[in-house]
DNA sequence: CGTGAACCCGCAATCGTTTGTATTATCGGG
DNA sequence: CCCGATAATACAAACGATTGCGGGTTCACG
């Protein structure tokens, strides 16, 4: 139970006055001491064993050296590598991150965003969806550095790190094309939910682009991003329209349901219909058959996420309101050539 | 850029002096001070928005409120649900949690322990496995509350909250046992891995205790907890004794990788080879077919550790050295009786 | 009416740093 | 030889809360 060894103790050890210590030990102002007394108070410290203590010095200059960050639920594997990315690149300038799971809805993450603040944190990353939470992202903006990630608000009022779905259901559009299929169809997530609506225009927007018609006729929205929901819309899709060859899904687990929807009409996935999921999440790969499936740079995201908070914290402007990513595509055994093309 | 609202405003608001307004608003002391002025002093508060600053709180009380969790791969799916855990009953408490990720391999893990005590956090929950980490571990708790999460160390002197291999494996065997199955073998973590090691014993154990013939024969070491050596285990078992009808894995990967190995000769999963895995990680349910696997609490592992976590900081003596969490089996197509037994 | 207990409340020290200002020592130039 | 500039260090005031201690009221009781 020895108590923890301060500056007091250095500057003792040393021989000078604690104030001189706390100069001698800080880069920034070690140039203004007497390089002799630098090294001194260096050995002091060392051979005491000192380690500045976070919350003194955090009271004085007003920082905590922390920043919280929102996560809708921890238990989705999608979040892993985005708190992987922010936590990668904030350890690195000595910063903490305080995990916040809003797993009991999107009221739930408005107190967390206030417990954040009750904590002082120095910046705040949201990945959290939801209308009412970009109120609550607002109203901490006002306190501190805020960056969205994976979310992004209308008016680009808080700078977001946002994959590019329009891009990532081109990719999807166009291999689909490219093996020659003509009737493709979408499974659309909730629209209530930003990646839901963005990602169903774009899929019209493409189908436009690559020279097929573009009909609302052709999407058929889940009400959640779920297994369960994408069968049915599939079920439905695929009795509205029995002719599809190819069905873009705006997420993996739809994907997932597409399978069994598609099983269930006693047809082969990747043969008979191919199907795309959004996302790429692990294990994709080990389906049967492997998911085709658009890759989103999710820990690069939380990795750019932080950086510009840190460049918001240092006070420097960031430029534009929202950052796309680049997504690729992950082609697998479940798309393939349609039907008729074979010979 | 308003400055925050600090105790002095409040005392001054409510007419009292600043000490006062401290145990008026701190619910421990607020018995000694006249409910009428507790009153003044919390409305005061609440009018002026005042939060208690945590660093200034910290300092003088000596604790950060704060624990630091270490995972050795945030991004592994497996370990959401123990953060998610340990979250829901730490912010009950007001704690924050503070999340290191070791991907960098086990001295990295060191580092971040060292990391977390300059950070200068309440208690350590530490999920990160290693020889080496259980000397971090040691070394930490001479400073703060430790508690080890699906992890022990081997003479039990730090408190540990794990899953219950051999009754998790007994699960499994009798399982296929009472299938009908006689000729099982078993796919091992790697031998330096505790899980392994314990899993393996565990398998021969109970292959004993079901009255089957229990020979280190029957078990094949795969290099690490991945697919591809679980093909390959599979595979060189699967030659050494061909008549095997059921495959245990010590994990779910290998299953995954087990499932190949079944395939590449032609036969089926869960007709002619019946196969179990273990940890039931999400998605598990979607293969082709779906996985039988034992399944373990994770979240409720992390909300225990939490608790004793909780205990300990509190200076409570926590009895026992482990708690063993009991795991539950999920029974899918992946396991049937054995080929001979039907008619 | 005096006195002591019970009850509230204010005073001031303290936690470990950072940082503006004052003080001392050093040195060169007139 | 003295004076002003400069360098190096010491002093002390913050930062915002908690808390032991003591001082002041109020009130009951003798």
């Amino acid at each position: 139970m020895s108590t923890r060894t301060t500056l007091k103790d250095v500057a003792r050890e040393a021989g000078v006055h604690i104030s001189t210590a706390s100069r001698a030990l800080n880069p920034s102002t070690a140039s203004i001491v007497n390089p002799e007394t630098v090294e001194r108070v260096t050995d002091a410290a060392r051979k005491l064993g000192y380690r500045p203590h976070p919350l003194a010095r955090g009271l004085r200059t007003n920082r905590t050296m922390s920043v919280g960050v929102i996560i809708p639920d921890v238990e989705n594997p999608l979040f892993g590598p985005i708190i992987a990315g922010v936590e990668s690149v904030l350890v690195e300038e000595d910063y903490s991150v305080l995990i916040g799971n809003a797993d009991r809805g999107p009221s739930h993450a408005d107190s967390l965003v206030e417990d954040m603040l009750e904590k002082h944190v120095d910046g705040l990353i949201l990945a959290t969806p939801g209308r009412n939470v970009s109120e609550a992202a607002q109203a901490a903006q006002a306190e501190v550095s805020v960056v969205l990630v994976n979310r992004s608000v209308d008016d680009d009022s808080i700078p977001a790190i946002v994959g590019d779905d329009h891009q990532g259901i081109g990719l999807a559009v166009r291999h689909l094309r490219e093996l020659g299929h003509e009737r493709i169809g979408h499974v659309a997530g909730p629209s209530w939910v930003s990646t839901g609506d963005g990602r169903r225009k774009a899929f019209l927007d493409w189908m436009k682009t690559v020279g097929l018609k573009s009909d609302a006729d052709l999407v058929e929205e889940a009400e959640w991003y779920q297994v369960e929901p994408g069968t049915t819309a599939a079920v439905t899709l695929l009795s509205r329209h029995p002719d599809l060859t190819a069905i873009v899904a705006a997420n993996d687990l739809l994907g997932l349901g597409c399978y069994r929807a598609v099983h269930s009409l006693g047809k082969d996935i990747g043969v008979d219909v191919s199907i795309t999921g959004y996302n790429d999440m692990p294990l994709l790969d080990l389906m049967q058959p492997p998911m085709t499936s658009v890759r989103v740079p999710y820990r690069r995201m939380g990795a750019d996420a932080a950086s510009t908070l840190l460049a918001l914290m240092a006070g420097e402007v960031v430029s534009p309101g929202r950052v796309l990513l680049s997504p690729t595509l992950a082609i697998r055994a479940s798309t393939g050539p349609p039907p008729n093309d074979r010979h």
